[in-house]
DNA sequence: AAGCTAACTTGACAGTGTCAAGATAAAGCA
DNA sequence: TGCTTTATCTTGACACTGTCAAGTTAGCTT
C-alpha cells in the first residue's frame, strides 16, 4: 500500500512521533482525505505501519536464525542480533511500534505479525527451558534484556551515542546470560 | 510550577502521546500562549515534564534503597523494584521520558535527575562487579533488563495485560541475574 | 444504457503550536 | 509622587492538523 510507504518514509525522515495523515497523503500524491478513506483514522494508519514494522522485525529475526549454526544457544544469539538489526536500521519504527500509543489490536495484519514475532522468540527459546521451570520465564528474560537494551541505547542517547557505540557489545550482555542459563539448567 | 504539575495531570489523564500546550494553559487557568512564554516551545514544556519524571524515577529508587538490607544484591534488587515501583504508579510518566522523543538535554534540571538516576544505578552496582570486567558491563546488564522488563509490559500489554499480572515476576528474573553475576565472580 | 460500488476529491470545522503585539502590574529609582 | 523597566501574562492571527459530510469519477455488472 503506498500511503503505509509514505508513512514508513515520513517516520525515517521525521522521526516516530511526526507522523501525518495529510502528509501522507501528499507523499503519495493523493487529497488530503484519502487517508481518511482507507484507514478510518489515525489509528488506522498508524496500526497498518507498526504491523508493516513487526514485519520487518520479523524478518531480521529469520533472516539471523537462516545463517545461524544449527546449535540453541547459537540460534538465541541470531534472534537477539535480529532483534539488534533491525532496531539500528528502522531506528524510527523500533521506536513507533514500541512507543506505547494505541494500535488496534483486532487489526488482521497487526495481529499476525505480533504474535509472530513472540512465536520466533518463544521457538528459539524451547531447547534452552531448564528442566522444571517455566517457559515463559526464559522467554521474558531473553527478551527483556535484548529490548532493553536496544531501547535504552535509542533512547538515551546524549549519554550513550548510537546503538553499540560506547556500550558495551550485546554480546557481552549474552555471555551473562548464557552463564545463567547454565547455572539454572 | 503549575504549568508542569498541570502537564502531568493530563498525561495521566489523556496518555503519554496526548501532551497539548492549550489545555495545560487552560488546566492551569491561564491563556492559551502563557505556556510559550514560560517554556519556549512544546519541547521546553515537554523537556520540563521528563525531568519531573525523572525526579519521580529516582525518589522511587531511593525509597526501596532506604528500606533496604545493605547486602549489595539486596540493594541491587531494592533499585529495581523502585523502577518497577515508578513505572506502575506512573506509567503515562515512564512512557513519556523513555518515548524517545527529542527533549532539551541541555536543561539544567532534566541534566541534572537524569545523571541522577544513573549514578544511583552506577552506586549500587558498583560492590557487585567481578573483578576485570568493565562497570558499565554490568550496569548495562541489569538496566537493560529491568527497564525491557518495564518497557514491555507496559508496551505490549494486549498480551499481557497489566505490569505483573500474567507475567513471571521479575524476582524470578532477578534469581537469573545473580546467578549470572556469581558464575562471574 | 442503467445502476452500483470503490476510490477518491472538495470543502468545512474545531483543535493545535507558534509568533507578534499589546496589556497589566509590580519594583526600582528620581 | 511620577517615570521607567521588567516579568508575566492576554489577544489575535497564521499555518497546520484530524475528521467528517458531501460530491465526483471510473470501472464493473446486469
Amino acid at each position: 500500500m503506498a500511503l503505509v510507504d509514505a508513512g514508513v518514509a515520513l517516520l525515517r525522515e521525521r522521526g516516530p512521533d511526526k507522523l501525518s495523515l495529510r502528509e501522507c497523503a501528499a507523499k503519495a500524491g493523493v487529497s488530503h482525505a484519502a487517508p481518511g478513506y482507507h484507514f478510518k483514522n489515525i489509528t488506522g494508519l498508524s496500526t497498518a505501519i507498526a504491523a508493516r514494522g513487526f514485519a520487518l522485525f520479523c524478518e531480521a529475526m529469520e533472516k539471523r536464525l537462516e545463517a545461524s549454526a544449527p546449535a540453541a544457544t547459537e540460534r538465541l544469539s541470531a534472534i537477539c542480533q535480529g532483534y539488534l538489526d533491525f532496531a539500528t536500521e528502522h531506528p524510527e519504527l523500533f521506536l513507533f511500534i514500541f512507543s506505547g500509543q494505541k494500535f488496534n489490536e483486532t487489526d488482521e495484519d497487526f495481529a499476525l505479525h505480533t504474535s509472530r514475532s513472540y512465536a520466533i522468540l518463544r521457538e528459539t527459546c524451547a531447547p534452552l527451558i531448564p528442566e522444571g521451570t517455566d517457559p515463559e520465564e526464559i522467554e521474558i528474560l531473553v527478551w527483556s534484556l535484548v529490548h532493553g537494551y536496544a531501547h535504552l541505547a535509542m533512547t538515551r542517547k546524549k549519554e550513550n551515542p548510537g546503538l553499540g557505540r560506547g556500550w558495551p557489545d550485546f554480546s557481552t550482555l549474552m555471555g551473562h546470560l548464557h552463564k545463567a542459563l547454565q547455572a539454572s539448567g
